[in-house]
DNA sequence: CGGGTTTGACCTGCGC
DNA sequence: GCGCAGGTCAAACCCG
């Protein structure tokens, strides 16, 4: 009952040194096979309020017609979060969702460490070991980096989900190459990278330091390939096979999009693991309500409010639906985000009443098929 | 053995 | 220039 949620607000001044122990570092489950951590643990995420928050944060992406002063860059952040209990058990227990849309006028702050801190280069390896004999120096600072062929980062999608299994599956192989320390958190950052030849695509796993019980994983770059057969039975449940496949025919996506997104998201692992069973359509399962009380809770989270950030939105939504882009968890996010947000500047609508109401999700993406319950809604993407 | 994880060294950008 | 912090590398391990 304890809702220690309330610091979910993201980003944070570092002035919390809370190095209490160390938390004990990897965990070591990280074998790509999840099944066996995800399940088990996700009972420990048990609320009892829900909410849904949605931040729309950017910059660069389109005329900063949007009053707060935001980042500071081309850096655009978006955050979806919500909390959720498991009332499935057995049926389900509605516990009266209330509904509601934090809102406030914060400067945002992307995540500190997450996407503000986002570098633009990166790209020091050097494929060619071309070098004389001697070279000792085991990689040697001598890279030529080729004229202005600097990697740029790619876009960015942070998620933030409520969970106790620390690499959460994806459909896709990874392969970890790093982990370091964050520096005022006591839970270790670490890097992943697809292991697919030639996929680009890298992605960081790490705790929040504010919410232990919190994953927050980047995602950066594009997977230039569909997803490993052996894994997909895992998400194929979840997303429609057109979206599981090639990318590249994206069809002219909106240019808006912004270059990074920050989408706090908590999602119920079971929803995404125990799902495949399926695999026939495509069903995204999440658990959304809203709680207004907890609206002042969230001074981080704002929901967007120029139309433009909304068509925006839509645009993307439209197009992720459309197209052949396997960016499932993007799709899901920006639903929800869709959600929030016109849930918060449609206020003429009870916010009272929960969200997952058929009408309700209708107007925000027609293609969603049903709901089921008043907590649970099931989006079938197809 | 092949493929993934560990883990400390090494790089690089940045602020002081 | 130094030190810090985020990122990477890669040799050493691990494990099926
Ligand atoms: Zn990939």
């Amino acid at each position: 009952m304890s809702e220690n949620f309330n610091d979910f607000y993201y980003h944070h001044p570092f002035q919390d040194h809370i190095d209490h122990g160390r938390n004990s570092t990897g965990a070591g489950n990280s074998s790509a096979h999840m099944q066996n951590s995800s399940a088990q643990n996700l009972q420990v995420i048990d609320q009892s309020n829900s909410y849904l928050g949605f931040t729309g944060f950017l910059h660069g992406g389109f005329d900063q017609s949007v009053p707060g002063s935001f980042g500071s860059s081309s850096e655009a952040f978006y955050a979806v979060k919500e909390e959720h209990k498991p009332a499935v058990d057995g049926g389900e227990n509605p516990t009266t969702p209330n509904s509601s849309i934090s809102s406030s006028s914060t400067e945002a702050a992307a995540g500190e460490e997450d996407v503000s801190k986002i570098k633009k280069s990166e790209g020091k390896k050097t494929s060619v070991e071309d070098h004389g004999e001697d070279s000792s120096s085991k990689k040697d600072g001598s890279k030529c980096k080729k004229k202005g062929e600097k990697k740029q980062r790619e876009p960015r999608f942070a998620f933030m989900t409520k969970s106790e299994v620390d690499h959460l599956e994806d459909g896709y192989r990874w392969r970890k190459y790093g982990q370091k320390a964050v520096k005022s958190s006591p839970y270790p950052r670490s890097y992943y990278r697809c292991t697919t030849q030639k996929c680009p695509v890298k992605k960081r796993v790490e705790r929040s330091y504010q919410d232990p019980s919190v994953v927050i994983t980047t995602y950066e770059g594009q997977h230039n390939h569909h997803l490993p057969t052996s894994l997909r039975g895992n998400v194929a449940g979840i997303f429609p096979p057109s979206m599981i496949t090639p990318p590249l025919a994206m069809d002219g996506p909106p240019a808006n999009f912004p270059d990074q997104e920050m989408f706090v998201h908590q999602m119920n692992p079971h929803n995404i693991y125990g799902y495949g069973g399926g695999g026939a359509s495509g069903v995204y399962h999440q658990q959304t309500s809203f709680a207004r009380d907890n609206q002042q809770q969230y001074q981080g989270l704002k929901g967007p409010k120029c139309s433009k950030e909304i068509e925006n939105l839509e645009g993307w939504i439209n197009h992720f639906f459309n197209s052949e882009e396997r960016q499932q968890f993007v799709l899901a996010h920006l639903l929800l985000g869709k959600a929030a947000l016109r849930h918060s500047d449609d206020s003429s609508d009870d916010l009272n009443s929960p969200l997952p109401l058929m009408s309700s999700w209708r107007k925000i993406h027609p293609q969603i098929s049903h709901i089921v319950g008043p907590q649970f809604i099931e989006f079938t993407l197809a």
